[in-house]
DNA sequence: GCCAACGTTGGC
DNA sequence: GCCAACGTTGGC
C-alpha cells in the first residue's frame, strides 16, 4: 500500500454542494475540462484524502472532507449528447476526459474560509493561493493537518 | 456583474 | 511553433 495522498476539489455549491454528496453517498466527479485537473485525477489512489471546496460561494472555502473511493475511469458524460460536458472530439477508445469517484466523509462545523487559507502563514505555498483557477489541486500533508485540526476543533 | 488571470484555440 | 483572440474560472 502506497502512502495516502491529499487533495482538494472545487465545487460550485449551486452545482453541487457538499450537501448533495451527503444525500447520495458518493459520486463521479465528472464534468472537469482541464487537462491539468484531468491529469491530477488519474494520479489519485483509492482511500486518498480530499478537502471538499466551495467556489463562487459566499464565502469560498473548504466545507468538509470526502475520500477517493474509485480510480480514474472515463468520464461518461463527454460522450452523452445531452450532456453540456458532451465532448465531440473524444474518441470511445481513446477517452479523452477522466474522472474518480469520490465518497462523503464529514462536513466542517465551520468551514474555512479563502481569507482564512490566505492569511495563514503555514498555508502561503498552497495551490489555491497560488494558481487560484485549478479546480483538482495537490495538497501537502502539512497544509491538510492544519486545516483539518482546525476544522475538527 | 465586473474583471484579472490564465488555459486553449486557431490563423499564419 | 508563435501569439493574439477568445472563453472560462472564480474572487470581489
Amino acid at each position: 500500500m502506497s502512502k495516502v495522498r491529499y487533495w482538494l476539489m472545487k465545487s460550485e455549491p449551486d452545482t453541487y454542494p457538499i450537501s448533495q454528496l451527503k444525500k447520495e453517498k458518493k459520486s463521479l466527479w465528472d464534468g472537469v475540462r482541464s487537462y491539468q485537473a484531468r491529469n491530477i485525477m488519474k494520479e489519485m489512489e483509492i482511500g486518498d484524502q480530499v478537502l471538499f471546496y466551495h467556489s463562487n460561494a459566499k464565502p469560498p472555502g473548504v466545507v468538509g472532507l470526502a475520500e477517493v473511493s474509485k480510480k480514474a475511469v472515463p468520464d461518461p458524460t463527454q460522450f452523452d449528447k445531452k450532456s453540456k460536458y458532451y465532448d465531440a472530439k473524444s474518441n470511445p477508445d481513446e477517452p479523452r476526459w477522466m474522472c474518480v469517484e469520490v465518497k462523503y466523509k464529514k462536513t466542517f462545523k465551520t468551514q474555512f474560509n479563502l481569507q482564512d487559507i490566505k492569511s495563514a502563514k503555514q498555508l502561503e505555498k498552497m495551490v489555491l493561493v497560488n494558481n487560484s483557477r485549478l479546480s483538482v489541486q495537490p495538497v501537502t500533508t502539512k497544509e491538510f493537518n492544519f486545516i483539518t485540526k482546525y476544522c475538527e476543533k
